[in-house]
DNA sequence: TTTATAACCTGAACGC
DNA sequence: TGCGTTCAGGTTATAA
């Protein structure tokens, strides 16, 4: 499901929610099957009783600062959250429910369970266990830039398409915002990192950025289950130029939209616009 | 070391 | 209508 747009969307959805409800958790249920990996140990022990103070964003990883221990969510392909009222039917895959002091009720459902909690130290946050190892922050213009894209890029005989899904080159750029910054920087997925210029550089971290503060300004892209905190679905969708669009005419030559699987993941483009 | 693939899990969409 | 197959926004473990 979602990438850094989606993720920032949830978590400003979050803090929304922090400001205006009484956000002391005075009861956690969650449910007994595991996620990706097991539930933190002690979790509802030891967040019961805390206040939610913030909720921030690193890479798609949510984090979660109360007055207790502070804990991380990363939302896998289906995770989302959303506030209930005092009575409500739980629904199917709800794993978390956080009862607000007001009565309300802050839920964690994921249908796939491709999501996960752990806890984390915000102190140490990029010495930790799921943060060493990642890249740059892609609207972050000091540690990402063309320069930084360039020199990571040197030797990479990977396509250009999975090199700017990969972490460690910079986080927060999935599947579907990789098709379409690579559409809007005129740059062929299937062209090897390696043989990229600095000027290609320059152009794709652009793009990247265009693209993402767009849908981040639209609410994130809704394909299929995607909500926001706050329930309402993002508007993204409606801008897309190739994802999903295959043997529709592109939005600038009209030629038809080209589809390929890279890094086993669908790709789109344009093989005119596209070089 | 780098790159490619399979696996995790569920449900929607599609073809027959 | 019903069944089987394919595919889906992420990440990690394993294989090549």
């Amino acid at each position: 499901m979602p990438e850094l747009p989606e993720v920032e969307t949830v978590c400003r959805g979050l803090n929304k929610i922090i400001k205006t409800q009484k956000p002391q958790i005075e009861g956690v249920v969650r449910s007994k099957k595991a996620l990706r990996f097991a539930w933190p140990r002690g979790f509802q022990q030891k967040i019961k009783g805390a206040e939610l103070l913030k909720v921030s964003r690193r890479a798609k990883y949510l984090l979660f600062e109360t007055t207790g221990p502070s804990f991380l969510c990363h939302l896998g392909m289906t995770g989302n959250w959303r506030l209930e009222n005092e009575k409500y039917t739980s629904k199917t895959h709800d794993h978390l429910q956080l009862k607000l002091q007001n009565g309300r009720t802050l839920i964690y459902n994921d249908t796939r369970r491709f999501g996960f909690f752990d806890w984390v130290d915000l102190k140490h946050l990029e010495t930790s266990k799921w943060f060493s190892h990642l890249g740059p922050e892609p609207l972050d213009a000091h540690s990402f830039n063309a320069d930084t894209l360039f020199q990571a890029s040197r030797n990479k005989q990977v396509s250009v398409k999975v090199f700017i899904m990969d972490q460690k080159v910079v986080v927060g750029v999935g599947n579907i915002y990789a098709s379409e910054a690579l559409f809007l920087s005129g740059i062929l997925p299937t062209k090897k990192a390696g043989a990229l210029t600095q000027k290609h550089c320059q152009k794709l971290v652009e793009s990247i950025r265009q693209v993402l503060s767009l849908a981040i300004e639209q609410g994130g892209t809704t394909i299929r289950d995607f909500k926001s905190a706050g329930g309402s679905e993002g508007y993204f969708q409606q801008k897309l130029n190739v994802y999903g669009k295959s043997g529709e005419s592109c939005p600038v030559c009209s030629k038809a939209i080209k589809k390929a699987v890279l890094g086993g993941r669908s790709t789109f483009w344009c093989s005119r616009c596209q070089k």
